[in-house]
DNA sequence: GCTTGACCTTACCATGATGGTAAAGTTCAC
DNA sequence: GTGAACTTTACCATCATGGTAAGGTCAAGC
């Protein structure tokens, strides 16, 4: 019978950071950083300087680790777990912050799908042989 | 009769700094860090210390920009630009930097439609009114 | 108790492409 | 010769992340 992983309810509180950082899949440097960015309620230290994470430290992180998966950008996440530890938001602003953000999504998307036809079309001309003519320079160069 | 804008072929070379950057379109800073980059064959310069273009160097800057505006990392930049000015290359050579690129941008592109869609799900599910619930929260605090 | 290895601490530097600033020198037209 | 517009170099900042170095701490084994 093999020793089950650890989950978030059967540890034992408070962990430290490379625990937290195991829990959270956010590596430790990234931990920290997200503390000096004031996204974690005040952590706690030991006598000798080590900090240490309660089961909610761990859940903040692994909010910002989602957020940071969909792309939102540390500003944004301040503002969202701002939002998600205030009982009295109003869901408009989440979804305000959520919107904008996929609206910029669609931006960066479309002009990297502009790139990406533009290079098909060169791609597609230039033959990628061992000659030196190449239509994809040619373009560089301004034809 | 209105003088007309200067092209690169009625002018008077070389130029200074602010020219070739008008003319290519590229910032003055970033001139000059892509000359610190070694992409431009060294740049003369007066007595004064001035630098001097040619059109031969606003001819690279326009290269450059154009890479850049196709979305190639200044690394790729540097080697089109030596497989440019390389008459023996292999149209081959360009090819598979470019193939290269347009695969990253697949991948990127992929990856922010990923998170669009699941932005796209939690928005449609988010009231986005006075109230506090909401599911886009519930869904980073994992549920 | 002492050693060893795994862990933790802070402080610094690097990335990539770009922008900004500041202090100083140059050029040119009036 | 004065002033505006330009140029020079040398810094610092961005953004999220990684790396390193030099040191302190902890726990297990001997």
């Amino acid at each position: 019978m093999k020793t089950k992983a650890p989950t978030l309810d059967n540890m034992q509180w408070p962990v430290t950071i490379g625990e937290a950082a195991r829990l959270s899949t956010v590596s430790a440097k990234m931990v920290r950083h997200y503390e000096s960015l004031g996204l974690l309620s005040k952590v706690a230290r030991t006598d000798s300087g080590y900090r240490q994470y309660t089961q909610a430290d761990v859940r903040s992180l692994q909010f910002i680790k989602r957020a940071r998966d969909l792309g939102f950008s540390m500003a944004e996440i301040a503002e969202l777990v701002g939002l998600w530890h205030n009982r009295q938001r109003a869901s408009a602003s989440v979804k305000r912050i959520a919107q904008k953000h996929v609206d910029e999504l669609t931006q960066r998307i479309e002009a990297m799908q502009a790139m990406q036809r533009t290079l098909a079309g060169l791609l597609n001309h230039c033959h990628g042989d061992e000659r030196p003519d190449c239509p994809i320079l040619d373009d560089l160069a301004g034809s």
